[in-house]
RNA sequence: UGCCUGAUAGUAUAAGGGUAGUACAACUGUUUUUGGUACAGUUUGUCUUGGUUCGAAUCCAGGUCAGGCAA
């Protein structure tokens, strides 16, 4: 039976995850399902309805596939390092005046770090998610992950923060699939009612789409604190006063000021709690800062090598050049892009592979 | 206190006798494993009272409020 493995499945009860389970057992893998309690929701303080990946009906939904199937299922209480790695990390990015993306934290520390020492407890030889990918060894014998083939679906871009002691354990079955196919198997194997859950998916701890509420609740004081900052031009000039300055983010636009025209966030500082609004023109630069960098399908990077640099999940990437800066990268795009946001993620692309990531520091000006 | 000017949606502005438009905001939806963006759709208005007129945001008179000039 597990001639061909062990693999420690994470399975959040939705239809990917289910599929990649299923799909490892009946090609002889030995298959150990886990489901992982990352949030209690009823000590978030909110009475919205539970969506995402933490509720009882996904905790049994998982286990009923494993028991039919015939293979072990656990559950992971994995809030402690949850509210260590992502919850903590997203609080103190929007304190910092930064716009964080729990997404990429939560699959870096928990789906996968925290995730490999159970794997290694258990004796699991790799671990397997539902994410939309590729993983393979490249001539250089590093691991890379490359885009899935289902462009509207890949999610290589969350990915980038996987080290390569991570990548050689892991294992993304759907990667070579498109959604559409993987939906098809889940009405084979006999799930049709996963085909048509919703995946529409807000941050899986904020669930009533609120996180300025949920800062609200979590930062004591927060509000009185912040509340009444001003918004001002680019020169200084005072335009109305605004919430606080950790509920806004570069380059939004909704619920700033009527201003007969539309009016984008460009800078926040946390310092003074001052808002500067522009136009969308204001918004385009062509110069970043990336720190914290994971390289992953080189060992670094020769300068000016160029990339085709993401700096947003839903980005079709930007070429650039990059360059060795003191803490980090610096990627200058070769046409403006607009609204870089310190604290999201940019991820160089060579092709379809990543070849690393960082998190953006700041944007400068053009 | 006199004179002048103005008052249109939450905000800013069009229409100078003939169905009150537009931009921004707000709301809804689409897209989406982050925030945001983008796209589509919806809602909301002629300061007040009277008059002229088939018909008034528009013309006339009184009132209220605001700004300017004069003392």
């Amino acid at each position: 039976m597990s001639r061909k493995g062990k693999v420690l499945v994470a399975m959040s009860g939705g239809i990917d995850s289910t599929v990649v389970a299923l799909m490892l057992h009946q090609e002889g893998y030995e298959v150990v399902g886990i489901t992982m309690k990352t949030w209690d929701y009823a000590s978030s303080g909110t009475s919205k309805k539970e969506t995402g990946c933490c509720n009882i009906e996904s905790f049994n939904d998982a286990r009923q596939a494993a028991v039919h199937h015939g293979f072990a299922h656990f559950i992971l209480d994995i809030r402690e390092e949850f509210g260590d790695f992502v919850i903590e990390n997203f609080v103190d990015e929007y304190l910092a005046g930064r716009t964080p993306n729990p997404c990429v934290m939560c699959n870096t520390h928990i789906k996968w770090r925290a995730l490999l020492k159970r794997a290694n407890a258990l004796d699991c030889e790799f671990i397997a998610t539902g994410h939309y990918g590729l993983v393979r060894k490249h001539d250089n014998n590093r691991f890379v992950i490359s885009k899935g083939l289902d462009e509207t679906k890949d999610q290589s871009y969350v990915l980038w923060g996987l080290d390569q002691e991570l990548l050689s354990r892991t294992m993304l079955p759907l990667g070579g699939y498109r959604k559409s196919a993987i939906r098809q198997m889940a009405i084979d194997l006999g799930y049709p009612e996963l085909a048509k859950k919703s995946e529409s998916y807000e941050i899986c701890f904020v669930p009533d789409n609120d996180y300025r509420g949920f800062l609200k609740r979590r930062v004591d004081g927060l509000e009185e604190k912040v509340n009444g900052g001003w918004f001002t031009d680019k020169t200084g000039k005072k335009l109305g006063q605004h919430k606080g300055y950790p509920f806004y983010t570069i380059g939004q636009r909704k619920g700033l000021l009527a201003m007969g025209h539309p009016v984008y966030v460009t800078s926040i500082h946390p310092e003074t709690n001052i808002v500067v609004l522009g136009d969308e023109s204001d918004l385009e630069q062509n110069d970043m800062l990336v720190g914290k960098i994971n390289w992953m399908k080189y060992d670094g990077i020769s300068e000016g090598m160029e990339a085709i640099t993401k700096i947003r999940y839903k980005d079709k990437g930007a070429l650039s050049n990059l360059y060795t800066s003191d803490n980090g990268i610096r990627a200058r795009f070769y046409e403006n892009v607009k609204g870089i946001a310190p604290g999201q993620s940019a991820v160089f692309y060579e092709g379809n592979d990543v070849m690393g990531g960082g998190i953006i520091q700041r944007g400068e000006l053009v």
